[in-house]
DNA sequence: GTTGCCATGTAAGGTGTTACATGATTTA
DNA sequence: TAAATCATGTAACACCTTACATGGCAAC
């Protein structure tokens, strides 16, 4: 998939600058582009190019002009299909994953010292994940049917930081009962 | 992460030509790259000018000749290194997530149907990595911690899929009852 | 006789990132 | 006085994918 469809969603709310855009990006877990102006700027070029977009230029006088895009019947029609088109399944690259399948390299005190900076790391991000649920910064919330929506889309990222850490903490238990010459086949 | 690291991770292994790392990749979930030629001759070709790996050409009649790939002491340093640098979180590129998003212009049969697909796949997927751990395909299982970590390795990738399928049950269960008007706030 | 395996690669294109550039205004 | 905000964008590069090219051999 690609953020072109991305953008047309944030569209169909209400019209908004390629600035607003990244902001809006940025802010969230998974809308998971960097929201970097390249990307955003030069989609828009081609969204507008597609006529899927109409764009309004606002002078300012003190800042660089405004360029407003609200999308057009054709841009909700191409949404609208693409909502409906054949889901895609996730892809996890993991390349902490990659670096443990060869982690028998490592004394029993560092391994366990990557796996606690990992499990650190993880859990700082479910918290990340669960204020910004907290938050609701970014919800649209038109309907009590959406609303409920954007939860689970949230909850799938909380289940999945979790899951991680509940994986991790097995993983170092594990290991450390294997230090203690204490494992099962 | 890059697939050198990868790469020098099965060489660590055996020496091994760009077809046999080719078929490594491919027939793994967790090597997440797509196993794809380009990458693998072009990272093989970097690799051996960094003199991490090094190269013997065996010649061949009828094919063409085989070029065994081994890695050298430096190699196994640049390995060792990485193995054991801080660990990065698990990028999740949820497309499905996004769709989501603006899943509330679809009418609750189509939701409904969108969602069966996405979890008829997940389902699927998930069979795929439990055929996978019970075949074993590639397990280097030198010394039982290894073992144990290609084993929760799998765990992973499988508990992932499990979670993924009950997440998007309870949000078809719930949004059955939200048809059925009895939802809470 | 077509598919698949062995074994090397190239070409072209899509996707994504970081850093840079401009320049006035507000906030710390 | 340094920084962040508003608002546009470009340049360079890293990464990844699909499809293509060669060509003999084995299996069904």
């Amino acid at each position: 998939m690609s953020i072109e469809y991305a953008i047309l969603g944030f569209l169909s709310w209400r019209p908004l600058t390629g600035y607003d855009l990244k902001k809006l990006f940025a802010d969230s877990e998974f809308f998971y582009w960097s929201g970097n102006s390249n990307q955003i700027y030069r989609a828009l070029v081609k969204l507008h190019g597609e006529e899927l977009v109409s764009r309004e230029i606002e002078r300012q006088n003190n800042y660089p002009d405004r360029k407003v895009y609200t999308i057009t019947g054709e841009g909700r029609a191409a949404l609208r299909a693409w909502i409906g088109s054949t889901p895609e399944l996730p892809e996890l690259r993991h390349a902490f994953l990659v670096q443990l399948a060869w982690a028998d390299l490592l004394p029993p005190e560092e391994l366990d010292a990557l796996l606690k900076t990992y499990e650190d790391r993880a859990r700082a991000q479910l918290l990340i994940c669960q204020e910004q649920e907290r938050r609701g910064e970014i919800d649209p919330a038109r309907t009590p049917r959406e609303a409920y929506l954007w939860r689970m889309m949230a909850e799938n990222w909380i289940g999945f930081y979790q899951h991680e850490l509940a994986w991790v903490r097995t993983l170092r238990d594990g290991l450390v009962a294997f230090e203690n010459g204490e494992r099962e086949a």
